[in-house]
DNA sequence: GCAATAGTTAAACAACTGTTTAAAACAATT
DNA sequence: AATTGTTTTAAACAGTTGTTTAACTATTGC
């Protein structure tokens, strides 16, 4: 069901779902020119290289996985909505998008440096840091939040319980002989408990 | 500095290294074959395919994360004791073994369904879940624990908090500056925090 | 209409990989 | 000392991969 009959975009939805699916070594460049409806000499057309086309689509990701969280993060709320809006946006994001939590790993592994600087790039053109930074700090110097209490910390236990249990899930499923529908469930239902978690241990 | 002079040893340790760091589909017998200080022929002659030798890795991997958290429940103390344990010996030995996490990662994305069931016999080996389980509905059934609280959500937890911040160590130590001083800080000083999370999320 | 550029195709190339082979070296037993 | 089984070596094999080539077609600009 390929809507867009633009030999350049096919390759990269092509290659946006192969590369989530297999990760880098294992995705081929003839796989994704079949998946596109074309041929192996055309994705090099397009995009030169391997390496390339797969560092585009890297780029890609991150961009939108920071661009939630900057979304949420300029809104004129509670910073305690900010955080439970995070991980709502976030659960729900991968959910539908299940693949890219092993995907990052997978590219973590494989170059740690080019995905570091990538991420750096990222956090620094959306100033997150710098907003969600000042609020946090206010909140600590207010005796609101514990002293120690950093972005670092937050975003940290924000992502770690969100992503992992995705990244996980197969083995969750398995060992703990889960439905589609009851691992479902269990990811929901995490979300307001998360929050509530996160939130209770910033809280002085 | 290899001391064992036993073939088949030095291949599984230099098979150990090399899988770890680089994952199955990047990882080369001959390159495993170098790091043993030995030929090609013999990594096949004494483990037969790269299939097999990846599994035994695989399978000594499991057992050993497994047992560390089977040794933790057993003993006679507290529940709340218990996961304090378990967390900081988890955050201590992905602290020495940074490639786990990631190495673990990249499996469940190339053969979700045979790590899948190597965990869920381990588990039943080990029992984990029998021996945790029934200590932890005791307490929900006498109102100390929230009513919803189970096994799987305990250890998610865990796992969630301590192996995604060692998983992410190259994005966090670039993204935010951190020295690998000033990260091993960072870890070292969650593990009591990572305990006081999930133990106030359960109590009641 | 025509030349130049862009798009498309099938085939070839070169490098790499897991695995196998066949012969040599070694050890132990008879 | 000869034989047997095991260990070690170097080479070959067959398949896959990213990339390039060269020929062909379609499109565009004049």
């Amino acid at each position: 069901m390929e809507l867009n009959t633009d030999p350049e975009k096919k390759i990269m939805n092509a290659a946006r779902k192969i590369f989530y699916e297999k990760g880098f070594k294992s995705a081929t460049m003839r796989e994704i020119a079949t998946e596109a409806d074309t041929n192996l000499a055309m994705v090099n057309y397009y995009f030169r290289s391997k390496e390339n086309l797969f560092y585009i689509i890297n780029d890609e990701t991150f961009t939108m996985l920071l661009g939630k969280v900057a979304l949420c993060i300029q809104e004129d709320i509670p910073i305690e909505q900010k955080i439970t809006n995070i991980i709502h946006e976030y659960v729900d994001f991968f959910m539908i998008n299940p693949h890219i939590p092993s995907f990052i790993s997978g590219e973590i592994i494989r170059n740690p440096q080019k995905i570091a600087t990538l991420m750096k790039e990222k956090i620094s053109q959306s100033n997150i840091h710098k907003a969600f930074g000042i609020q946090i700090k206010k909140h600590v110097d207010e005796g609101i939040f514990k002293p120690h209490i950093t972005t670092l910390n937050i975003f940290i236990n924000i992502l770690s319980l969100t992503v992992f249990p995705i990244l996980s899930q197969p083995i969750i499923k398995e060992a703990f002989n889960l439905s589609s529908e009851e691992y479902n469930e269990f990811i929901m239902g995490r979300k307001e408990e998360i929050s509530q978690m996160i939130i209770n241990s910033i809280k002085v």
